[in-house]
DNA sequence: GTGATACATATCATCCTACAACTTATTTCG
DNA sequence: CGAAATAAGTTGTAGGATGATATGTATCAC
């Protein structure tokens, strides 16, 4: 807990600012795949901060796959095809917008993975996810402990298909959702009322346990639909209302 | 060109070596959540480096929210859920089950999208569609042109849904695999036979351009699970050959 | 004049030291 | 006994020094 509100309210860094503006910079197109930056002194001495400070910035912006940095010629800008990590920007989180379609990108994997999980469980991965399942328990409000045994559910779920990236993919969408609640509770209060439906867990595992992909395909879809629904976001999914 | 040669050969620098180890000892769990690590100078004297490098490889660690750094304290190991960003580890790419469940995750978030593209595309997302299949042009077999054109192509249709994250996750989807064949092929060029096929790709188009999502998504489907199969991997997706 | 070599310059990579800010444990003193 | 002062340990930041690498410039032999 602890841990969380520190990682949430993390405190602003040097390097992390100069990361973030330079980082800006180029998604926002002032800074073109293939232009230079500028070098490291002249950053330092723009932001008023040590060589250390702008190394480490860059150090990051490198490791994203952002910017090449060639010893003796400088950094430059590389193109968005080649990021090696998927990063987003947690104050973009804030807008509904993005959380609609952060509910839209996770309906996309769940769904389907679902269906995987349905065909591939194992004895194992179905104590697991019963395990979490018994966890939301009674709880019909949404406290801290129910928002991680669901999330706990899902990434489960996740890991019966027996694929490591759809575990990691869907683990990194859920928790970036969680955050993006988080915040939408802060400035809207009402969100506090929010239920969770255990109904629609259980239709989940039942077709899990029976290994019906089918089912389990559109339990899932149907409980993701009615998750954002029940904090504000009307999923606009025209496959997922017209297939079912 | 020259840039994505030295993307894919950079040279490994002390920081990224330091961060790929202490990176790794955390996935397999030798230190788990909560954890400290070592102090800065203890990391410094083990790696035989400097303060500062160990510094930059903390950074990136911190950037990807795997630790946390608690001034006057030390370092701490953070839980999985609360990564700040998806980075895919290129050596595991050159395994070929990996490749297996790339593919199989690249299916899932395609086939779908394909599926809202064809609901939301506007004319100008067909025209940039169209510009990308008219640049695989003839071209029957490979080559570096035609796997940038074919990347191309996926990333428009992604950008078609109109949604920002499913088009950020499938170019890096569609990346990471082109990662991973191009290690196929160094171990084995009996792979740079691999052709690549038109006339899926038409039917994809033709689908968008006819505003038919169920087509459009049966046709991505099938176009991935070829693909897939080119390059050698039978893709066991039991819903995709169930619901054809 | 031309070409090759040597030199100077610019930049990133790494190292080193020092100090500030923060946390914790210990000691000291009322 | 309790509270404040002190000391020690750790991360955050600053600044300079040196090595490695790429590029441009000048010099010199021919």
């Amino acid at each position: 807990m602890k841990q969380r509100l520190a990682a949430i309210g993390t405190v602003e860094t040097l390097p992390h600012r100069v990361a973030t503006f330079l980082s800006r910079e180029i998604e926002s197109g002032e800074l073109n795949p293939g232009a230079r930056l500028p070098t490291e002194q002249e950053l330092s001495e723009k932001f008023g901060v040590s060589r250390n400070v702008v190394r480490e910035a860059i150090a990051q912006l490198r490791a994203d796959g952002m910017i090449e940095a060639r010893q003796g010629i400088g950094a430059f800008v590389l193109a968005p095809e080649q990021r090696a990590a998927i990063r987003i920007d947690r104050e973009a989180l804030k807008d509904t917008h993005n959380m609609e379609r952060l509910f839209e990108l996770r309906c996309i994997l769940e769904a389907e993975s679902a269906a995987l999980a349905a065909a591939r469980r194992s004895k194992e991965h179905l104590d697991s996810i019963k395990a979490a399942l018994d966890r939301m328990g009674g709880e019909e409000r949404w406290e801290e402990g129910s928002i991680d045994a669901d999330l706990l559910f899902h990434r489960e779920i996740a890991r019966a298909t027996g694929n490591s990236y759809i575990h990691t993919f869907i683990s990194f969408v859920c928790e970036q959702i969680r955050h993006s609640i988080h915040y939408a509770r802060m400035t809207n209060p009402l969100h506090d009322l929010v239920e969770i439906n255990v109904g629609e867990h259980v239709r989940i595992y039942d077709a899990l346990v029976a290994g019906d992909p089918a089912a389990a395909e559109a339990a899932m879809r149907a409980h993701i639909v009615g998750a954002a629904n029940r904090v504000g976001v009307r999923l606009p999914l025209s496959k997922a209302n017209g297939a079912k």
